[in-house]
DNA sequence: GGGGTATTTGAGCGATCACTCAATGCCGAA
DNA sequence: TTCGGCATTGAGTGATCGCTCAAATACCCC
């Protein structure tokens, strides 16, 4: 039927990822992304009508990797409490991606944007809060099973870990080496490890 | 002598900060800034030469007066840790700055500029790092006084720090209010006191 | 092969970008 | 009152912005 079309959606799609996250919205013109994708101007407007469009499409693909990262090691844990101390402790590993991919997409967005196109703004925050929502249900499930003491208010340490997070990532962005991004994260991590209950 | 300029420079140079820092330089015009300033594009190439020089010299002055805050804090406070401490509780206060000032220049300026106007980038990565080797210093003569324990590596725990203002203020940027705001802020200022020698 | 269709192409659109400079306006000195 | 000199002006510079569309191309089915 319709023919094949001679670029890949989906690589496409990951280089302009790789492309507007390093250098924003604002930043990344559509020579760079001409460049980058290997596409015509026209083949680029066929596929993705837009440049605020292809941006969206990004961000989306970003969090869906992110957030996957972090249930990865909620999964992968003894505890989903645990899985997220995990995550975080990981995050000393950043040191592995350049200076320009440490932070996440969905944060430089929201400081990049704020009057113009309100739309990505809103989904950058949006996913934001998914994340936020998602650790706030972790800590509500560990209050519920002991690991955390019923002091602990769910929503209030979310805030605080997310905080950890994109500290962490925009103080990496400075450009850290391995050695010292390992030690604060390993800090961060041990200081969520002394929330948990004594017997826990 | 020579004719008194109808502008004040101090004054256009604030309007200009403003205006980057809730923006970005990219998100900046000269359009944008002929209308903040009052100014037309002549005379603010001879008054500053060039956007980017603008940009550099907004930079420097909200680093000023963001240091300033922080040694503020510290004289302030019966002693210099204690005063850092204040300073992270003072975040809290974040809520009424709209959100596109919650989070500082050099931050959002080190997270927008990659490749393009190395300059720009390095400017604000100093001032990061000015502001780290402040906090190690601040909690080296902690240490030496006793007020916290020898186990601590200032430079670590300086690290640590700037990633709860740095996270704090980009989460800031989402939009919280007053109270939640200051409820995280006085959780990771407490997060500090508990670091201080039991007898301090 | 040949015809029909879907896709790719890339020159070029108007708008806007950062920036310049000849003309103008304003001032103090003479 | 006149004049010399500097600051301000704003229309206009070439470059680049995001984007379009008629023409060329590649593919499938017959």
């Amino acid at each position: 039927m319709t023919r094949q079309a001679p670029y890949n959606r989906d690589q496409a799609l990951e280089a302009a990822l790789t492309l507007f996250w390093r250098k924003g919205y604002h930043g990344t013109s559509l020579k760079d992304l001409e460049a980058a994708l290997n596409m015509k101007p026209g083949s680029i407007y066929a596929a993705f009508k837009s440049k605020s469009d292809l941006f969206r499409a990004s961000l989306d693909q970003h969090a869906e990797l992110n957030l996957g990262l972090l249930s990865g090691c909620v999964a992968d844990a003894s505890t989903p409490y645990l899985g997220v101390v995990d995550f975080i402790r990981q995050l000393g590993n950043l040191a592995e991606r350049p200076t320009g991919l440490r932070a996440c997409m969905a944060m430089k967005t929201v400081l990049e944007i704020t009057d113009t196109d309100p739309d990505l703004r809103a989904a950058a925050l949006e996913q934001l809060d998914k994340a936020e929502t998602y650790l706030t249900a972790v800590f509500e499930d560990a209050r519920a099973t002991g690991e955390l003491p019923e002091t602990v208010e769910p929503a209030r340490l979310a805030a605080r870990v997310q905080i950890y997070i994109l500290g962490f990532k925009v103080n990496a962005t400075r450009g850290g080496g391995n050695d010292s991004l390992r030690a604060v994260a390993d800090d961060l991590a041990d200081e969520l490890l002394r929330l948990r209950r004594a017997d826990a």
